[in-house]
DNA sequence: TGTATTTAATTTGTCGACAAGAAATATGCA
DNA sequence: TGCATATTTCTTGTCGACAAATTAAATACA
């Protein structure tokens, strides 16, 4: 018995939703289940070791996140990456780059700024370990940490789904983060802390957008070499 | 037997979510459930002529987007109308006017003004009946359908969330809509799909930046208002 | 009478089962 | 053999029932 379905018997009421949203979302967003991999409930149940009522729950909450797609009385599966209208993608996550942290030089508060810091460190780590994973994951903690400084909900809840979706690109690639690249965006986060610190938010802003343009064209440059891979096939 | 439970037979499988969480979001939406109402799945599960089972459905789907508050194992209630963060929320709902009306302008096509220009008609005429309910309700129909126009599903989504919220809040003060101000928002609306037609970005997006602080800064007066009431209690 | 503890009632979370719809398979017919 | 139709299988949508958690009521005790 592995030990998802051992907790079958010591699971508190109510804590089964969110154990099997919290797990699918992380497969998700990490590529584990790929994009058009069935979802199959029964499957799910057996595996998670409870009825299909709760695990219900917990897909219709993806699907409302847009990380899954359900055919009415057809199949379920992982949402794919939608590569034609990735210019709609690229707008929103420079957008909400510099929006949040424009607002976080505004309004953030000195225990705000220990959390970032914390990350930074964390992301400096990846960085030095060449740990693409955790670098991924890292650089999508330490964004929404700033955006939390600048405490506007809505902007964050749109950042949070911009970052889970561009993890899930970003992890598509992440053999080609590799040299020199990756350095500089921990110099780049030095930088736009001190400005949120510093409460410059016109500078904020701007370091922001570079920064989210680095990381755009970046990603440009990978979904380019990987179409003429296709075309050439 | 109402209308509601007299569709119980002839239900197609699968639509009862639908319909539940449609009638419900519009009666949030409009005040018919005020904030704090508690809501009660039994009690629902008898109205709509249906097991719990779909309306929970709905009720997570609510959830997600805010519109109602469960706490574990205990009531769930319509979310309250957060007035101490409103600031967040002008802040969020100018940003989008402006990017989603500066997207119509350079993606939009000639069949999307068509729906715009209907909606625009729609307005005037709620604007000339002096009918509140119907000009909230058109006037985010309007402004969706030029989000849409720009074609950005992360924007417009954001949008739709935002205007949504502004109906309940419009709703609460609808009273105080009589005099000229409404013409006003008409011939701005003119301006704006004129801007938008042009593809005029930078008079698009001008012109949706000072249509939506003309109406943040009313419903501001409307709330200035109210707390100096409440203060006077 | 007031407070603490038990008991009952209410409401949510979970379960197992059944039925409807769609896909896959099998059958009938030219 | 090729195609249309019927049957079976599989998956989802819905249901009614039960159990856990919480709240309200009732009882006991100082």
């Amino acid at each position: 018995m592995d030990h998802e379905t051992s907790l079958r018997n010591e699971r508190k009421r109510g804590s089964g939703v969110k154990v099997v949203y919290d797990i699918l979302r992380d497969e998700i967003l990490d590529l584990e289940l790929p994009p058009g991999s069935p979802i199959d409930e029964v499957q799910l149940s057996e595996r998670f070791g409870m009825s299909r009522t709760p695990i219900r729950e917990a897909l219709v909450r993806l699907a409302g996140e847009g990380l899954i797609d359900t055919l009415p009385n057809r199949s379920t599966m992982v949402s794919q990456i939608d590569f034609l209208n990735m210019h709609s993608y690229f707008d929103a996550l420079v957008l909400m780059y510099r929006v949040t942290t424009q607002l976080a030089a505004k309004y953030h508060r000195p225990e705000d700024l220990e959390a970032v810091r914390a990350l930074q460190i964390e992301f400096a780590n990846a960085v030095e370990a060449q740990d693409a994973l955790a670098m991924i994951s890292t650089n999508a903690a330490l964004h929404l940490a700033i955006a939390e400084a600048g405490r506007n909900p809505y902007f964050t809840s749109l950042f949070l789904r911009l970052l889970n979706e561009g993890r899930r690109l970003l992890r598509l690639y992440y053999q080609s983060y590799n040299d020199q690249l990756p350095r500089r965006f921990v110099e780049e986060h030095d930088e736009i802390i001190a400005a949120i610190e510093a409460r410059n938010t016109e500078l904020a802003e701007r370091l922001a957008r570079e920064h989210a343009e680095q990381i755009v064209s970046q990603i440009q440059k990978l979904l380019m070499r990987e179409e003429r891979l296709d075309v050439s096939l």
